[in-house]
DNA sequence: TCGATACATCGATAACGGTCGATACATCGA
DNA sequence: TCGATGTATCGACCGTTATCGATGTATCGA
């Protein structure tokens, strides 16, 4: 994960106690709690928590109840976010949940933690 | 604070981690991350969080660059979301941060809480 | 090689949301 | 009472985004 770090919001965005946000760390930071504020999404993202395996696209447009392209814009979204991994199994696309984002994002909102 | 409890986003909202998320909590709990997915609404919440007293709207909209109807009306959402409190002095309006609200934000993150 | 399957991308459309100026309302001081 | 100040609301504009059908691409089985 070192050489995508650095493109995903969780890897740059801020803590919402640290000093003196500037516009890109703000704007970095709303990104990634963007990734989260639509109903699809947070669906997915409760799916794969709840799931010990990685899961397709295919068995998300059921549970969903949206549209195989419309599940695809979601993924991506999460995916570059961060808070998701992709992993390609010959015409398969799985995704999981990238636990240590999840728990970093956790930490961004905790008010002691100054930076 | 129990009147208006059934009314925020984050009185409604469902932990990531809880099984079989419904329509409805996913949406409130979409809800909930929308609100902080904007960075002037970061930045509030920011300057907010670092801040001992109360903010009003005037000291506000300078640090933000923005324009005093633009602040009222993020204003509006965060308090909306439960994030924020508000509380009218003379002809002020000071808004401080609702540090249950937050804390109970960052619990809905952690994988663990089943619900 | 060919059809079927899984997924991503494209283009279009509709709805949502951020922004601001103008305005209304309430409060305070003179 | 009257003007000044602080906020909220309204209306409009515009960029963003969710959604889907159509299409492209890659993989697998026959």
């Amino acid at each position: 994960m070192t050489e995508t770090a650095t493109s995903t919001a969780i890897s740059g965005c801020a803590a919402l106690a640290a000093p003196a946000l500037s516009n890109k760390e703000a704007e970095v930071t709303a990104r990634l709690f963007a990734a989260l504020a639509d109903p699809a999404r947070v669906k997915i993202v409760n799916l794969l928590a709840t799931s010990r395996e990685p899961v397709c696209v295919c068995n998300l447009t059921t549970p969903l109840g949206l549209a195989q392209p419309t599940v695809s814009h979601h993924m991506k979204k999460l995916v570059e976010a961060g808070l998701l991994e992709r992993e390609q199994r010959g015409k398969w696309a799985f995704f999981s949940l990238n636990h240590e984002a999840v728990s970093k994002l956790s930490g961004l909102i905790d008010l002691e933690g100054g930076s």
